[in-house]
RNA sequence: GCCGCAUUCGUCUAGUGGCCUAGGACACCGCCCUCUCAAGGCGGAGAUCACCGGUUCGAAUCCGGUAUGCGGUACCA
């Protein structure tokens, strides 16, 4: 099967429900749209995409974008390559080892085995949501690194949606989910529907509680061997067992008392309690696994709380359960996910042995910290990428922040494009301990990936937001356009660590009237006649400039002139001025302030300040 | 409680037995640049490599123990 054209997508789709620029009225539908609609033509590398970028009508925003599908790179994604020799030698010496199906990232054997070929392998990965909650930064990190190693690898990257919690799951969060990743530029080459983009992928569908069936099927094999069994225990019985065995020291396991009914008691049970939950077996032993991350790990079987229960008395499966069928039948290869489930891990492989499955590799990430060094949690730090998203952080920062957290080159280099990141990740390179997320070096990387981006493509992407904050503000005025906005670009492009900060360093061009703190009016060093003498002259020279020159080369030398003759520091009457005109003590340059401002509103500002020091002085 | 994992500047990290009197980046401080704010440049401070033993001529690096932290221990994922 093959919906590949499908990438990219109509960008007027309500994909995200409260994501990108939550907040916006009214003309935010298009700008969410399109932000998305960048980020389905791919992911970061912007050098690869001015062309294409100019080509599209990027002063006009509101018009509808057509997306040209993603051209995915050499041959088409989801074509299981076989890895490059490359990809094979830079197996880590942690490497991968494990018998049966040979496919996989070698660590050694593979090369000598004599067959004179290197093995063949298909990488296979995925990210599986439970659509429970709106996309959490550590679940962003984890498809990232899922989507890094196959696109190194030359494999395949699948999205599942685990919503087999169906009390907790709902729509909104999958879209938010959904539409988060999109816009990170995390897409996948398998997985469910977003919006208008159609299902793709041979393995569907990628939504767990429409694979109900397979379930039922996986569940009748176990039953059929024994491997799994039916347990009547109630709800209460089971909480008094645990409560028991706490009250002796002993750590809660199931005691198996429905572990070897016979036929009969079974079916008086059946009689008296309808609803049954269903428990795999987990046998006694030691289950041990040779982890990517980590090297070698074991766990004794008595420490996994007795038989697991796969599947509720309601008859929905449960997590453990069908995230070892889905991954077995849609063969991925390499688990990647949190160390959370790292202790989870025994159980999964017993669950695939018993399913007859062959054992996927894992890799098991350090977890994304609070400051206080606990996971990261809503409670505690910004969790939810549409937050970000909100705040005027730039994919580009993001993938190369949330790259950096648990990964490292191994070189001193710091900033990271997503083709960068394909190309060196390895997982060898993983840390294993858990790492804070530094919001002030987000904010660094943030900064210097805005001023990596093009004039247009700051403009396009800093419009929404620039609206957005003069949407409450008084003004007559239309919002500014695309049109607007961009001679400003080379003013502002230093001085955004975000793009909501484009508000407050612009607004005042937009604004029809300013409101003048008139302390901030007068510089520190100044009284107040100083100041009016000083924005009268100021405004005399500057009205004698006239219109038809009006640059700032031709503005600065006459006002510093000024403030010579009169014995003023140059800073002091340009504070003034500055504020005079903006209303702000922070600003860009202010010859170009003026210059963006225009001779006339200039003139009309100095003429306001002038008043509000001293209304008395209104007619000269 | 039990099981597992982790532990290098405040933070992210480099480091895989001698190149480490531990390197880089963020943040911080100072200087320079400068009309403000930024950006940028230069410099500084900041880590007895959790602790204790061991192996070795030599350990941040290998081994053992201890401590601390975190994670897991559901009819959540």
């Amino acid at each position: 099967m093959d919906a590949r054209p499908a990438r990219g997508g109509d960008p007027d789709v309500p994909l995200i429900v409260r994501g990108a620029l939550r907040g916006l009225r009214g003309h935010a539908a298009h700008d969410v749209s399109r932000q998305l609609a960048d980020a389905g033509r791919g992911p970061l590398a912007a050098h690869d995409h001015d062309g294409p970028r100019r080509d599209r009508d990027a002063r006009r925003l509101p018009v509808r974008i057509g997306v040209q599908p993603r051209v995915q790179a050499a041959g088409g994604h989801g074509a299981q390559r076989l890895a490059t020799p490359g990809g094979v030698a830079s197996a880590p010496s942690r490497g991968w080892s494990r018998k049966g199906r040979g496919p996989g990232p070698v660590d050694g054997s593979g090369q000598a085995d004599g067959s004179g070929t290197l093995a063949r392998m298909t990488v296979r990965c995925r990210i599986a949501p439970s659509p429970t909650g709106p996309l959490h930064i550590g679940t962003a990190r984890t498809a990232l690194f899922n989507l890094l190693f196959a696109r190194h690898e030359g494999g395949t990257f699948i999205l599942r949606l685990e919503d087999t919690d169906v009390a907790r799951s709902t729509a909104a969060y999958e879209a938010d989910i959904l539409s988060g990743l999109h816009w990170l530029g995390i897409d996948w080459d398998e997985g469910p529907a977003m919006g208008e983009l159609a299902e793709r992928g041979p393995f569907g569908p990628y939504r767990q509680m429409a694979r109900l069936e397979s379930y039922r099927a996986a569940v009748e094999g176990l039953l059929s061997r024994d491997q799994a069994y039916e347990c009547f225990c109630s709800t209460e019985q089971l909480a008094a067992d645990r409560a028991s065995q706490e009250a002796a020291g002993q750590p809660p396991r199931y005691i198996g008392r429905c572990a070897h009914l016979t036929a009969e008691q079974r079916a008086q049970r059946r009689a008296e309690h309808p609803a049954p939950v269903i428990r795999f077996r987990i046998p006694a032993g030691r289950v041990g696994f040779h982890d990517l991350v980590r090297g070698d790990v074991s766990i004794d079987t008595s420490a996994l709380g007795g038989d697991l229960v796969i599947v509720r008395s309601d008859g929905t499966p449960l997590y453990h359960f069908t995230v070892c069928v889905d991954d077995a039948t849609m063969g991925i290869s390499h688990v990647i996910r949190g160390e959370d489930h790292l202790s989870n891990t025994p159980k999964h492989i017993l669950l695939f042995r018993a399913l007859g499955a062959e054992v996927p590799a894992f890799a098991h990430l350090p977890l994304i910290l609070n400051p206080d060094r606990t996971k990261m949690s809503k409670r505690k730090s910004q969790t939810a990428v549409a937050d970000y998203i909100d705040q005027g952080y730039i994919r580009e920062a993001l993938i190369n922040h949330l790259a950096l957290l648990g990964w490292s080159s191994g070189t001193d280099d710091e900033l990271f494009s997503f083709d960068d990141l394909v190309e060196r990740f390895d997982l060898s390179r993983v840390q294993q301990g858990g790492a804070i997320f530094d919001r002030e070096r987000l904010d660094w990387l943030n900064g210097q990936w805005i001023r990596r981006l093009s004039d247009v493509e700051l403009v396009e992407r800093s419009l929404p937001f620039l609206r957005a904050s003069l949407v409450d503000a008084e003004t007559d005025s239309s919002l500014p356009t695309a049109d607007d906005l961009l001679p400003l670009v080379p003013l502002v492009r230093e001085r955004l660590p975000r793009l909501d900060a484009m508000g407050p360093l612009v607004d005042f061009l937009f604004l029809d009237h300013l409101s003048i703190e008139p302390t901030l009016l007068v510089p520190k060093r100044w009284d107040a006649a100083t100041t009016i003498d000083a924005l009268t002259e100021a405004r005399r020279i500057i009205a004698a400039t006239g219109e038809t020159v009006f640059e700032a080369e031709e503005l600065e030398p006459p006002l510093r002139a000024l403030a010579e003759t009169r014995g003023w520091k140059a800073g002091d009457l340009f504070m003034a001025i500055r504020v005079a005109l903006t209303g702000r003590t922070a600003t860009p340059p202010l010859f170009d302030t003026m210059v963006a401002l225009g001779y006339a509103r200039t003139l009309e500002r100095l003429d306001g300040a002038r008043l509000i020091l001293d209304p008395a002085t209104s007619g000269t």
